[in-house]
DNA sequence: TTTTTAATAATAGTAATACTATTATTAAAA
DNA sequence: TTTTAATAATAGTATTACTATTATTAAAAA
């Protein structure tokens, strides 16, 4: 399946839109390539310059530096989770399924060769989110990325799925919190599951049921 | 209040035992203030060592780089918390009464004064958790870590929570993940209070309350 | 008391990082 | 055909993340 997905990203982000040309596109599908295989502290624009034999000059002519990059990432997801959200949540009336649709796209990993548009494959989207998701917003100057709007894909994914929550059980208190707990633990779970197994309950493989039905537990155990 | 809890440190975390001297505690004590002040990004031993008078090299001889140092300052507090939560839940025997008291430790934010040992705050120990926790792990050498024990503080004080949510419900099946979710929520959300309020319920201020009562509704909920 | 040892300070040095700036070349649009 | 825009090539800088060497000082052992 094909998909050709494009969001519109914040202007903040880069210095010159890198959907635009051939080169912008190389950075985004090898600098998303070479963070996951490399993790994002090890990463930098003259080894991805290197890896996609362009300088490190033509790199930085497309973004700042490599936070402003992850950030364009991470929130280019977030973006695309609430559009595939948005779809598959079309045309169902019950709220109790439209949350369970909802953990199911959070929890199941995407499969292998699905391409979100010319350049991203979904699976390598997931991944960068496990490992580096948080580090988007765990800095000091996440005040001002805030004032930016560069979070806004985040919370409005998070507004979304809050709104839902509301649907499901109007006198709940604390929506946007259970949404953003929902969120982050989908993805802290999976990482745990991986590299720190201790901390969690579920195998190295084929969790995804048993860990739909802890997602489960804590969302309607919540709410009922 | 003042305590003297001494923690028996993994010596892979550091090269020269930094409780051990004068220089060592200042380093500790400084370099947590110095993170807190302007994050593990930006933080280096260079401005560390002109913040105490002393030397780069001076404290490369305690800690081998800085990762190892926020993981020995991070460890540091979880074994803290677990013994923190063992004297409180001493002579309590009503299960649910355990968890709340748990939930209650974990969401508090410390009292201003509280000096843990001679050289540490606990209140700025709780910041650098909000801030950096997740930096432990979220690495590439984290299998590495893990196979040398790093995150083993964290992993105890799991399995310490984990043991009483069985004690609670004894056909619950996932533990291990409600216990690292509670973990990882307190921080996240208190941080996302702070810097990214709409992914969150709770006022900026006095928001304990409320906050104690997300966290038993995710807990209770799932467990009954 | 002297000697040995250990800890620290002072200094220097290196490869890599995180950039900025300048100019040349090439390709596309006017 | 000229102008403009994008990229490549090259150079340079302050800082980072270290390692190494030697000098100085302090404490412990002989």
């Amino acid at each position: 399946m094909e998909l050709d997905i494009r969001v519109k990203m914040n202007d903040k982000l880069f210095l010159r839109n890198p959907e635009e040309t051939v080169l912008g596109k190389k950075i985004v599908k090898h600098g998303l390539l070479l963070i996951n295989k490399i993790g994002f502290e090890e990463f930098t624009f003259k080894k991805l310059s290197i890896e996609i034999e362009t300088t490190e000059s033509s790199v930085y002519r497309y973004f700042e530096n490599k936070h402003k990059f992850l950030v364009y990432l991470i929130t280019w997801y977030w973006s695309y989770i609430e559009c595939k959200i948005v779809f598959h949540l079309n045309n169902i009336i019950n709220t109790e399924l439209k949350l369970k649709t909802i953990i199911k796209l959070l929890i199941e990993e995407p499969i292998n060769k699905m391409v979100i548009n010319d350049f991203i494959l979904e699976k390598d989207a997931y991944h960068l989110i496990m490992w580096e998701g948080s580090k988007a917003y765990l800095t000091k100057h996440v005040n001002k990325d805030n004032k930016d709007s560069l979070f806004k894909p985040y919370k409005d994914l998070c507004e979304r799925i809050a709104k839902i929550i509301k649907e499901y059980n109007p006198t709940y208190k604390y929506a946007h919190s259970l949404a953003s707990t929902m969120l982050e633990t989908a993805h802290s779970q999976k990482f745990f599951i991986q590299n720190l197994p201790s901390l969690t309950d579920f195998k190295k493989v084929n969790n995804e049921k048993s860990m739909i039905l802890f997602m489960e537990s804590i969302v309607f155990g919540s709410l009922k």
